[in-house]
DNA sequence: ACCAGGATGTCCGAAATCCGCTAGCCCTCG
DNA sequence: CGAGGGCTAGCGGATTTCGGACATCCTGGT
């Protein structure tokens, strides 16, 4: 069984949903959560559950520029591969981006870019795990579930605060 | 982690699978275990393990004419609709036989009586879910994982043992 | 009795298709 | 000349599609 819970946020309304293993996804606004429940049932979240609510307060604080890393239990759903490449996802560190054919090069075959896109696109927990922070090797956006605008805004977002706490990101 | 075992019958050696879920699989011989263990690991049983040995017993109870039922808890993997199907096989009593087709109505849709014959194909728990007592319309056996000589040697013996009993099958 | 043929539902494997890519090549334009 | 844009072939993985195979059954002809 799992629980779902909505949130507000500067590029659109979130939708969170999890179960006893920890966070399953993180959806856009209108987005279908299918996949990323494997068929699990989803229930609306009555009363306050722990690691939902950890989800939204961290989240909350990332908009809001406190928060650079997540420290939640996730349980993404996915293919070996897939979960392979989430993981080298979230060695990305905030502010920085690197490209498809890179984030292939760590998983140990450069040919795998085009694969590594096509998964960066099922990525079920946005935001969290950080699909936006991989972009064209000609540093165009490229693509994104959460609709290009978006990732622009997430990416600038991370600029600024990385810049205004003193880190500036390689360049 | 699954745990194998073999015992003698008179029907060929068997090999008896099964994991803390419940028996997973009672093979023929030869038979490869394949699908059945959905690529879990398999290892030969050491030491005396209660679940195997339960239906070690029980078989012995059964090929002897002392048993006409199982009671064990069972763990066969497969479709959701061979998992149908197969608790279909579980409803015919000992002694007893139907056609496919009248397998099939019991599902509830005449037209599927071929479907049915394929996952009885693939029944894992052999003897146990007695795919043994489906024959075709006119009354020919039809088909048998385990062989035609053994699906004819299992129903003689279950008439056998019913008429001694003083159970009558209907005919 | 026996056989042939057509209508069934499910499953498996092979092949085709779809992609949030990339490097290389050529061409244009300042 | 160099930077940048457009085009192309080839890449790997997941999903979809499709074609058979099958432990059937019923009908209708011989």
């Amino acid at each position: 069984m799992l629980y779902s819970t909505t949130m507000p946020s500067p590029v659109g309304e979130l939708t969170l949903v999890g179960g006893s293993a920890g966070l399953r996804a993180v959806l856009w606004h209108g987005e279908h959560a299918g996949r990323a429940t494997s068929g699990d049932d989803v229930i609306p979240a009555t009363g306050p559950l722990s690691a939902l609510d950890r989800a939204v307060v961290q989240l909350t604080e990332y908009f809001a520029g406190a928060r650079q890393q997540f420290e939640l239990s996730l349980d993404p759903h996915g293919t070996s591969f897939q979960l392979q490449a989430w993981l080298v996802l979230r060695s990305i560190r905030f502010g920085e981006t690197i490209s498809y054919g890179e984030q292939a090069r760590r998983l140990g075959d450069p040919n795998k870019a085009r694969a590594v896109g096509a998964a960066n696109g099922r990525n079920p927990l946005s935001i969290i795990v950080p699909c936006h922070r991989v972009v064209g090797s000609n540093g165009r956006l490229t693509g994104f579930a959460g609709g290009l605008d978006n990732k622009a805004w997430l990416l600038q977002h991370e600029f600024e605060v990385a810049a205004a706490s003193g880190f500036s990101p390689a360049d």
